[in-house]
DNA sequence: AGTCTTTTTGCAACCGGTTGCAAAAACTTT
DNA sequence: AAAGTTTTTGCAACCGGTTGCAAAAAGACT
């Protein structure tokens, strides 16, 4: 059994209150009594149980981080980062996996029942409605990675999908490929539409390039692979695809490779994000740099200000982004 | 402001007691007073707050999820066996991540504070000893990926290292490789020493078979590819490699072909863990296969079964692993 | 030493629940 | 209908802390 606050008390032989402020940032406690009290705990091993103090003081310091991404090695660079970001803020993370199983429902509720002083969405693919859900609970939220808008309806942070479609429409242009295709990720995903808006309109600023657009299932390898097989068992492939992610990237460059064709020699090929992975040797892929910990740190700086004032109003803060050149598209002509 | 047990107590017309008994497992309440407490809970939207009951029954049901190894692909698959084990067991993980800054003894106490139920260190590059911090502060814990022992001081659930060891040594001999080589993991971790000694007590059974071994400073991909670049620099490479596992693998794989070397006709490959992307056409791995869900699985029950029973003795459950074929060892001669 | 301030202290109520216990209510049995 | 049995109920104490308040102690000033 853990060493109670009233154990310490008598032992040290004060009052309750008086270790209670020993523990307590900016109480008002002579230099006598703490010593006193700070011995007795020392040699008692004491120390505050935080879920009882959380019952008066309404702060859990306990952060939902909620996902359903599990399969993209990028989140684990996101998780990474999280965890770090919000343990030196002093804060813990209570994680949620959002499964085809699972509630989204529940784990609003189940977050509430734990009194978490608030929760991180961390996912491109989960609608804005999912994160309003916390938000009608009267819990501050973050969405991460989320969809941006003039006026959102709770706190985003991420990049401009629209504007990541457009660039990576610029670039296919100028290097000049005649024909290029968008293969997104799953076509429910908001990231995906707004990419794919964004290279469209980009690509009717140059009529003649043909474009030409599919869809895999997921943002995962083996999604990118099997619709990458399936284009080119199809029809004659284009010259450059702009995949919705490094993942899916992959996996087709591996559908690419096992078809006997090379990049970019037979084939250009653009992802996004700039997962660690992306600038392996072996893979080298040329992307659209999507800045994660600057996402991260701001997600958590804007949880953090709204703990504090919680009736801020929702905030969309969008991270510009930039191609890193390796070597999936062929040189400018 | 929350909805609290007795507001409902009030709207439903009876005491604090009644309601906590609806909304406690097995406790006696009469249809009819379950029928008016259910309806003004769902009426104001009431659901217990957790951490409240916890005060009383001793149960948070958070299990504290402690990890060091963010920059290994193969946690994430880690993280979400075991995200999605623990949700469908009722208990939420509260994720630590241990980094250089973080000071172990503080996340022992940070766990013992937020009251957690029990605590699973998943890590192979962790000590026992750091395992073992728990269980001396009193917390069940099992160390998922550590180091087996027949007389452990904490549960261990992995699998058996030098046995590995063993098994690849026993592969390279098979397939008539003369000059082998062990690219182990960081020398300091329990389970880079215990492949090592396998592999070597292994190949003592073939005296004309040469040894030699070097060791990366982390389970990455830049860790095995520098090693690598650095040994191909230095010497002539020996015909095959047996890794600390499969990241690095993936590292070193890079650092050959590099060198304008090719895997598996100049040098032969085999890692460890056969996690998802040493299955991707494009690398195509020969690996040792590690259970991981297995491990996962029966860490979640070895936790389970220890929150039942405090004082059960510490168990090392080790499974067996067998290697992948892919393409990168060359055939049997 | 006496008065006035400021600081420190303990009391008691509270945070949101659970639970042992004895009384009340509901059934059984005769 | 009375007695006996079982189930349901509310009271009150408790889990491990925090905090407003008024009293006590300490310090400052005549």
């Amino acid at each position: 059994m853990a060493v109670t606050l009233k154990q310490v008390a008598k032992r040290a032989g004060v009052s309750a209150s008086a270790v209670s402020r020993t523990f307590t940032q900016g109480a008002s406690v002579s230099e006598k009594t703490r010593k006193k009290v700070e011995s007795a705990a020392a040699e008692m091993g004491y120390s505050p149980n935080f879920l009882a103090r959380s019952l008066t003081t309404r702060r859990t310091k306990m952060i939902g981080l909620v996902s359903n991404n599990f399969h993209n090695p990028i989140f684990l660079e996101v998780f990474d980062l999280f965890t770090r970001g919000l343990q030196e803020c002093d804060l813990r993370p209570l994680l949620v996996n959002l499964t085809d199983q699972t509630d989204p429902e529940a784990s609003v509720k189940m977050l509430r029942q734990y009194s978490v002083d608030g929760v991180i969405v961390a996912s491109s693919t989960l609608p804005p409605s999912f994160a309003k859900a916390f938000r009608d609970s009267n819990m501050p939220v973050v969405h991460a990675f989320g969809r941006g808008s003039s006026n959102p309806q709770v706190h985003v942070v991420g990049i401009d999908n629209v504007e990541c479609g457009r660039i990576a429409g610029r670039e296919l242009a100028r290097r000049g490929y005649r024909r290029v295709g968008f293969l997104g990720g799953p076509a429910i995903a908001t990231s995906t539409r707004d990419r794919f808006d964004g290279f469209i309109e980009e690509l009717t600023n140059h009529p003649k390039i043909e474009v030409s657009h599919s869809f895999a299932t997921a943002y995962s390898f083996d999604a990118g692979r099997s619709e990458m097989c399936r284009l080119l068992a199809q029809m004659t492939p284009c010259e450059a695809y702009f995949c919705g992610d490094d993942v899916l990237s992959i996996g087709v460059l591996s559908a690419i490779s096992s078809a006997g064709l090379s990049v970019p020699d037979d084939i250009g090929l653009i992802g996004l994000n700039d997962m660690e992975m992306a600038g392996w040797e072996n893979i080298a892929l040329t992307t659209i740099h999507q800045p994660i910990a600057k996402i991260v740190g701001s997600a958590i700086e804007l949880i953090l200000a709204t703990l504090e004032q919680p009736d801020r109003p929702p905030e969309a803060r969008l991270f510009p982004c930039h191609v890193v050149e390796r070597n999936t598209l062929r040189p400018t002509v």
